[in-house]
DNA sequence: AAGAAAAAAGTTATCGATAACAATTTCCAT
DNA sequence: ATGGAAATTGTTATCGATAACTTTTTTCTT
């Protein structure tokens, strides 16, 4: 306990119970190469100085002993993305690793630069969210050589490991299931075009789907602001004033589509007799809404435990798939 | 470029150049004491060579260098917390720190254990949630010597900072607000009783008003479970079944008071003339609903990032208060 | 009881960066 | 030119833990 750092390290243990650091260390690790007597009296001290292990000293000394694991998710906002990050912190933590969180506003610049400060700190894996990377950010993971895994949209040629769904398909799926229900002019309200390519995705699957099915989408409103309540409301009001004959809506999620409801509430518009109105997300809101919504429900804390679990298993040499599909569910609601 | 490490150091970078460790150390950190045609062969050096600086060594070295932060929040599902980690995480990152996150589920023996492992990687600094920890918890935080920033909940005598708002006061301010408005006989839905103490310092707040204005809480129903949807809608529906008369309810959260807005809906109980519903957080999806709902507005982000630029101010010896009152907002609405 | 095997404990080198100090070079005024 | 200040660069020690290796002690077998 002297003035400056009043932490005690092994060294002050070591001293202080009259064995070597070596056996403090080993001791504190609980592996063994110590006596039951010795292990006593280390530990007793350890307690008793109030000891708290110097984590940056061992990850700098051993480079396996790293607990440290970066994620990066598109928005800290978004209701989905807390339930993924609480599936990852959950699963991560109960196995002594700590989360370093990013967020990199759907931009795949400032991913890079989170990235390059993550790697820094030479974690034991990264988590990122999403399959589009810059070439450096990727050149950084590969360098670093460690577990990466890609969540959220999944993709056959990962990095390394890949966790999620095809956002494709969610759309492709919403798409049939509306014609199968007789819909025959739809429109898209969306939000972020140039950055959210999952969004993007969706809406092409749908778009696909629509066409295969000889009903192509009428029109689409996809505004550069953020997916919430009210671009959804001011969204639906813009693409129906330009096409007032649309049957159904598809939204880039359930925040915007439960905007959308309260447009055609304020309206009079029905829903769903005059209008379909389709969410994205399963967002738990929308389950309460006097009509539940027409959504596709996404399991985010699977995906978060998952990807957490998987990351894990590859650090400790076990076997693992490199592409863990999660499927969602389309709940089919009463608003479509 | 060995084999084991494909990692460059500042050894390397020194070599290629032909300088000392040192001098490209005081380059790359963009100091002074190098002349302009060194700082470019080692920037470039640095760059061909795809150096990223060992932070781990870096933080292990100096004790000053350390740019993590650790902010641990109750829930991380909770749409508010999201926002609050997004203050704090965009305050931050601009500043060139990293965020360690950290989830206690309102258990402040999880959040003692998380403190534990956070101090183990020396941080900058550390942001709890919540005025209320374990004696070992401080133990550890004072030990460790460094900006400490409790939010959420306000504490004039914090372990070193404080950035938030009196839970007890929007009890309060709600209890008159409904007096005012002629209500009488008020009932309370809550969740997590044994946990969420900052809950329960709003309700007792709001009781309290209510006592104070002659017409005492009628009756409360306290759910053992989190506050969602859900324990909002069956919370009520046992609340009434005990006590039919009750001409307002106050609620837990936003999303509760939202799953009760939705049990109404279904009996067709009429808000607010039947009943009033207030809510407390000020989620999005709260202001979009067909009555916009009365609550308290939480101003989420600001706190996170007014609590993150403290503990920068206190790193970089700047004055300010130990205490900043972050307040709240009652918003009228349409449900009470 | 002697020797071998196993367990316990100690020694030394090391990770990569930085602080503190020392040495060298450059620059400028006289 | 020359002394001295300023700018630039180099040297050495250090942070705390751990891997790899060596030494000592204990235990077991015949």
């Amino acid at each position: 306990m002297n003035d400056r750092k009043n932490k005690a390290n092994l060294e002050d243990i070591a001293r202080a119970t009259g064995v070597s650091k070596m056996t403090v260390s080993r001791v504190l690790r609980g592996g063994s190469g110590f006596s039951d007597d010795t292990r006593l009296r280390v530990t007793e001290a350890a307690a008793q100085m109030g000891y708290v292990p110097n984590r940056i000293a061992a990850a700098f000394s051993s480079d396996q002993a790293s607990t440290l694991v970066g994620m990066c998710v598109p928005r800290l906002t978004s209701g989905l993305f807390g339930h993924v990050l609480d599936g990852v912190d959950r699963a991560l933590s109960r196995l002594g690793y700590q989360v370093m969180i990013g967020c990199n506003n759907h931009d795949l610049t400032e991913e890079e630069a989170w990235v390059r400060q993550v790697v820094s700190w030479r974690p034991a894996g990264v988590i990122l969210s999403g399959r589009t990377h810059t070439p450096g950010t990727v050149d950084l993971l590969r360098q670093a050589a460690m577990p990466v895994v890609e969540i959220w949209d999944l993709t056959t040629s990962p990095i390394d490991m890949s966790v999620g769904f095809s956002h494709r398909d969610c759309g492709s799926e919403i798409g049939q299931f509306l014609l199968r229900r007789g819909r025959r002019r739809a429109g898209y309200v969306g939000a972020l075009s140039r950055s959210d390519v999952m969004g993007q995705a969706r809406m092409r699957g749908f778009a696909e789907a629509l066409s295969r099915g000889a009903h192509p989408l009428i029109d689409q409103e996809v505004l550069h602001d953020s997916p919430g309540f009210y671009p959804g409301y001011y969204g639906l009001e813009t693409l129906l004033a330009r096409s007032p004959d649309l049957d159904v809506v598809y939204f880039h999620n359930d925040e915007m589509a439960i905007g959308g409801l309260a447009y055609c509430q304020s309206r009079g518009i029905r829903v769903p007799e005059d209008l379909g109105i389709v969410g994205w997300g399963g967002m738990e809101a929308a389950s309460v809404l006097p009509r539940r919504l027409t959504t596709t429900v996404v399991p985010t804390t699977a995906i978060g435990k998952v990807a957490a679990e998987a990351l894990v298993a590859r650090l400790r040499g076990e076997a693992g798939q490199d592409v863990t599909v999660v499927p969602t569910r389309l709940v089919p609601g009463e608003t479509a």
